[in-house]
RNA sequence: GCCAAAGUAGCUCAGUGGUAGAGCAGCUCACUCGUAAUGAGCAGGUCGCGGGUUCAAUUCCCAUCUUUGGCUCCA
């Protein structure tokens, strides 16, 4: 049997260990479903009370309880009635019954004093079952079958290994998690912030995150004058004519800020750039020489996300999407995907991403365009991830209503998944606007439009870069490169004149003059992962050099300046990681 | 929006029905230092905001805002 079967096997029996031990301390408990998930299980319970962090030891102990026991797990198949009579007093469990399809078996298992519907499999006897290798770890709500309509019940999400060694492993990779949760460096570094009382997920950015920001949107801009784009500028509010215009206040007006009035027309703050950079198409007739039109904004948007879907920087209410819209003629349509894909790859791999991961999403029930137009825009795409040698997977009819897309999600340092570009294809704005082009036999036809962000939001990019460094930025994005520490007031003057030369060559740099002995100095830098810090004393003053202490922690005293001064040249040039 | 928990100094946190405390950071002074914290002193808080109970509320209750963990959502 494969490993992952038999530790979902493992965390499915988990699941109804746990059942048993709520059902058993707190009677009168209606119980959901409880399912193996990635790395754990969780089961949902419709509680007499509230429950505390506290029950879940309680809980816990209950659980290692009953796996001692070494109790079997019997299965057992029964009838519809019969399973009916047995549940009777537990409704989520009779509706699932009901949903089970005529002519399917249904079968319990029971271990203990606890019987669940439920198709199995599981592992023989609760002595498969590791008491020290599970662990619960927190309480949700959670809708009844996931619908917003249902009532909320309460999820308690636990993990379980084979043994207490891959437990430990697991908890060290949450520990792992916690110390780059990206909002926790964000104030340790003093990168960013939000002010709840100058409202929720807005995002200020600090000097030092705002030397990153800078770092990467110059980068940005001159790719993209390399590769072929021009970049405009739109404006942040709109009259409600473009918008009823492209649509969004039909379908989107519950995300949209509300409007302000003035001189007698509604304006809204833009949650899309799409309909400006319309607009500029629509300033004057084109022709199909000028073919394709390649206009990238950093735009701010704003978008009325609900209350409590707000996290840190990657879930937010102002954003600056990496965006840009393609007009392109039918026939440019393949090369121009290839085009934008194999850019975006160019940009992941610059900032350090290497394992990238396609998602193509096709025709979903409900869609505008000719059902032609789709699979001639889906085939590009699949062409393109292809050429690329991506790998990737097609989620049929998970596109959007007005076009087929690819999603790129890229692994961070620690295998986690982040969604970052994206390529849409747009049937339903050009319509709307009715935008046009003189095709060579002097006709009008409609041209395709591509939505594009490659870096998706820089305020999610951001958080994902944060997490993935775990603060450490490489040379090229760090806010201060090198910190200058002079070992006493006698190199202070020399400190700042280093200071001088070193930001006359391009780099960012900080001097530390404060009143603080040298070690504690160090200590500052290291903590605000510097990536370079220069010891400045007797030694160096007197013959140009430079005492070196990498952010790792290795030393290489007595180096000459101009020898440092190209080393950092190098390496921000490569954007190499340190 | 829903379920649950939390909100005390800039940060991390302790604490109590009789209007608050630590460490770090800050400021001042002294020390002038060779690879992860020099020492002493000072200053800093309407205990998220609004009501209620009480002689008295930061503490108990209600409402509200925000945050956190999830759920739903994410054009």
């Amino acid at each position: 049997m494969a490993d992952n079967e038999k530790l979902s096997m493992i965390r499915h029996s988990m699941a109804h260990v746990m059942a048993q031990a709520v059902l058993e301390l707190f009677p009168g408990t209606k119980i959901a479903i409880g399912p193996a998930i990635e790395n754990g299980f969780y089961y949902d319970f419709d509680l007499p009370r509230p429950l505390t962090d506290a029950d879940l030891e309680t809980i816990t102990a209950k659980m290692k309880e009953i796996i001692a026991s070494g109790v079997p797990f019997e299965r057992k198949e029964i009838s519809r009635d019969e399973a009916r009579k047995l549940f009777a007093d537990q409704p989520y469990k009779l509706e699932l019954i009901e949903a089970i399809p005529e002519g399917e078996t249904i079968s319990l298992y029971t271990q203990g004093s606890f019987t669940d519907l439920c198709r199995g499999p599981h592992v023989k006897s609760t002595k498969e079952l590791h008491a020290d290798a599970f662990k619960l770890l927190n309480i949700a709500g959670a809708y009844w079958r996931g619908s917003e309509k249902n009532p909320m019940l309460t999820r308690i999400y636990g993990t379980a290994w084979t043994n207490p060694k891959e437990l430990r492993v697991y908890m060290d990779y949450l520990a792992d998690i916690e110390k780059r949760d990206h909002r926790k460096l964000g104030k340790e570094l003093d990168l960013f912030s939000l002010h709840e009382e100058a409202g929720p997920g807005l995002v200020y950015w600090h000097p030092r995150g705002a030397r990153i920001r800078q770092a990467i949107e110059d980068f940005w801009r001159s790719e993209h004058y390399k590769n072929g784009y021009e970049l405009v500028y739109t404006p942040h509010v709109g009259r409600s004519w473009l918008w009823e215009t492209s649509g969004h206040l039909g379908f989107y007006k519950e995300s949209m800020y509300p409007p302000m009035e003035m001189d007698k027309s509604d304006y809204y703050v833009k949650p899309m750039n799409c309909p400006f950079h319309i607009m500029i198409y629509k300033n004057t007739k084109h022709s199909y020489r000028e073919f394709p039109f390649r206009w990238a904004e950093l735009g701010t948007v704003y978008r009325y996300e609900k209350a409590g879907a707000l996290h840190g920087l990657m879930r937010v209410r102002g954003f600056t999407q990496d965006d840009a819209h393609l007009f392109v003629t039918p026939d440019q349509m393949d090369d121009e995907i290839i085009e934008v894909l194999r850019f975006s790859m160019f940009m992941l791999h610059s900032f350090g991403f290497e394992d990238i991961h396609a998602y193509i999403s096709t025709r979903p029930e409900h869609s505008v365009g000719d059902p032609e137009k789709w699979e001639a825009a889906t085939a590009a795409l699949k062409k393109a991830v292809e050429k690329e040698g991506l790998k990737y997977d097609i989620d049929e009819g998970g596109g959007a209503f007005y076009g087929p897309k690819i999603d790129l999600k890229v692994k961070d340092a620690i295998g986690r998944e982040w969604q970052l570009s994206t390529v849409q294809f747009d049937f339903n704005l050009p319509e709307r606007f009715d935008l046009t082009f003189v095709d060579k036999d002097g006709t009008e036809k409609r041209p395709y439009m591509i939505h594009r962000a490659l870096l998706g939001s820089l305020e999610r990019f951001f958080g994902v870069l944060i997490e993935h460094y775990a603060g450490a930025f490489p040379p090229w994005l760090s806010p201060d490169q090198i910190a200058i520490i002079p070992v006493g007031e006698s190199a202070y003057e020399y400190s700042k004149n280093l200071e001088k030369r070193l930001k006359g060559e391009g780099f960012r740099v900080v001097t530390d003059l404060s009143a603080d002995r040298m070690n504690a100095k160090i200590r500052n830098a290291q903590k605000m992962k510097t990536p370079y810090m220069l010891i400045i004393g007797e030694k160096e003053m007197a013959e140009d050099l430079v005492s070196v202490r990498y952010r790792g922690g290795k030393q290489v005293n007595g180096v000459k300046t101009s020898d440092f001064i190209s080393e950092v040249h190098k390496t921000i040039d490569s954007k190499e990681q340190i």
